[in-house]
DNA sequence: AGATTGATTGCACAGCTGTGCATGACAATT
DNA sequence: AATTGTCATGCACAGCTGTGCAATCAATCT
């Protein structure tokens, strides 16, 4: 009948002893002795008692909550790193909010305004990027702050990236490999730096091998966009035979206009990379070739960073730990896309 | 340099008003005069000052925060409705805590318990079932629950579901007008209420028209399993030309299995249909016939709900609503995958 | 036996906020 | 001018937990 939630008063009453008991039978390492905590376990089974960790945290400075701060959720490649993340916090004892940002202005500071108002542990950034100042309010209240392939660096922030400027490389090595002769770049209009870094390894691969190629960049990253970058290059009179999407949703969305609209053949007349090896990618009607990101791994290591960082907050201001920075290496994932041929020993 | 985060109190010194002047400043309805409004908010600012809502949601029985409770949330059609309720929750005001479950026993349980111990308003579950005796003490606490898409009813909680027997029914109609001899139905294991539905509707009109049809039903509900379903059904002697699968992503197996392995024409051959209108079905690869949920709409009435729940919480013990049910009707959508043929008028 | 050690338990406070109650100031009305 | 009403503001308490400190108690040692 009462509306209020059952406390640790309640269950102290039912045991018999005092409420200091019922925090230390759910503190570890706390002294008290079998037979008490016995009793009191008891007692909050049969009251269905859960620790306030409202509470709890307000004390202990320490809420248990880690925000994760995303746009496009619904995404492919964004769902699964989502997933990768709130598992690893979750195994590590803590739980996500989850906090989603659109394109409008301001969209990330008020996200990350939600976050301290729930005295976050952390936060982690998907997408978007908070105001450097705001960021730095964050950091001086204890709030850790992970990027994941965002740009600007934030002192004391780790930032978690890719190597995305070699895929950008790759994919040229490999498409000439194959045999392309009119290589393409297809991209989004976003402007983000991970994929403004594959570009920038696309050309300067290009540019290094002495060989021209053309560029198709607008709008945002979907299906919708790639199926539009594909009628873009794809019908031009010096149509191009190899092609490096920015990432796989563009991809498919160039595969599809080829095959079905274009009457393209791919790969025979077409090659085609994408990036993210999202779960598409290896369906069979696209077996797109592609760079994967092991999303599970970075997921387990930004955890991992934000507990070491919680564990050694013995005095010092951060100021020792500036730059923290983890570099992972896309891995080429080859399919049917590409033409056959012979594919060089990039490997290092 | 201090660890904690700034409260209230610092800004009340820094404005030189009381404490009390600056949790009116932030309250709505509050009694407070401009200029001190004023005051406060340029000493928050300058401060970069949140409210504690742990604090807040300590004494007004009230968090802001929401559950959500999902298993497999990369999945294209749990990550679609994941987001429309995390933007429905941030909608109203709330923010969203996302909690996942596996396939192992008392998962459902654990999250709740989670769900709990953060005295969360409200607990929505998109997969998996809390224990009974669990869920009534949720209820008794004044936290709300919304199933969707779950079969059995807990008293008090709100459920979500969808005609899923009629979308069943109205697929053997779709492939009978598209000339279908051959019926089967394509589903995986795992028995949920709603895919149970689907079935049921399918058998149903299958049996009231009289004709034959083969099934197959194992695996969770994945690309791969719709593969391997439909190397099952598709390799017999006696190979269907119409199939109903449970799930979009079954649907894309079964197609791309037919295509690329067997070389079977899609629609020529064989006619698909599937359920839930996942992105990758609007494709140009796949052009589904499917069911579409109108899943923004869910997750808003859900939501809407529980803000209703909240408003008329005066001294009614949740008794009088006991049984609290929205049913939405799936929405055939008309693409490629289906022969061309008569669809008869099953408008309403 | 007496002293010491160790474990266990209760008291009381801190952490941050919302709000009832009382007080004070000020305007409006008779 | 006196009274009434409105509005703003401060005090103090409640809400729930973790933990330092003192006290109690049993057990062990000399």
């Amino acid at each position: 009948m009462s509306r209020t939630a059952v406390s640790a008063k309640d269950v102290a009453e039912l045991a018999g002893v005092s409420r200091a008991a019922v925090s230390r039978c759910f503190t570890p390492g706390a002294s008290i002795s079998p037979e008490t905590r016995a009793r009191i376990v008891k007692a909050a089974e049969q009251l269905g008692y859960q620790v306030n960790r409202l509470a709890s945290g307000l004390i202990r400075n320490e809420t248990g909550l880690v925000a994760l701060i995303v746009s496009d959720m619904a995404t492919p490649y964004r769902s699964h790193l989502l997933a990768a993340l709130t598992e690893a916090v979750q195994q590590a004892g803590k739980v996500a909010l989850l906090i989603k940002t659109d394109r409008s202005d301001g969209s990330a500071e008020q996200a990350l305004r939600q976050a301290i108002s729930y005295r976050t542990d952390a936060a982690i950034f998907l997408s978007g990027m908070p105001a450097r100042s705001l960021a730095e309010t964050c950091m001086r209240n204890g709030m850790r702050l992970v990027l994941i392939n965002r740009d600007e660096d934030r002192p004391g922030a780790l930032q978690v990236r890719l190597h995305d400027a070699e895929a950008g490389r790759r994919a040229v090595a490999v498409l000439r490999a194959a045999g392309c002769r009119r290589l393409a770049l297809a991209s989004s209009g976003v402007g983000t730096h991970s994929i403004s870094e594959r570009e920038r390894g696309f050309r300067e691969a290009a540019t290094a091998a002495g060989i021209d190629w053309i560029e198709e960049r607008f709008g945002s990253t979907s299906y919708q966009t790639g199926q539009d970058l594909g009628m873009a290059l794809l019908s031009r009179r010096d149509r191009p035979d190899g092609v490096f999407c920015a990432t796989d949703l563009l991809a498919c969305g160039v595969m599809d206009v080829a095959r079905w609209r274009l009457g393209i053949r791919v790969p025979d007349e077409l090659s085609l990379i994408g990036y993210d090896n999202i779960a598409q990618a290896g369906w069979d009607s696209y077996g797109l070739t592609t760079f994967s990101q092991p999303v599970d791994e970075m997921a387990a290591k930004s955890v991992e960073w934000l507990s070491a960082m919680a564990a050694n907050d013995d005095g010092d201001d951060g100021a020792g730990t500036a730059r923290a920075e983890i570099l992972f290496m896309p891995r080429l994932v080859l399919r049917g896309s590409v033409a056959q041929g012979f594919v060089p020993g990039v490997g290092r």
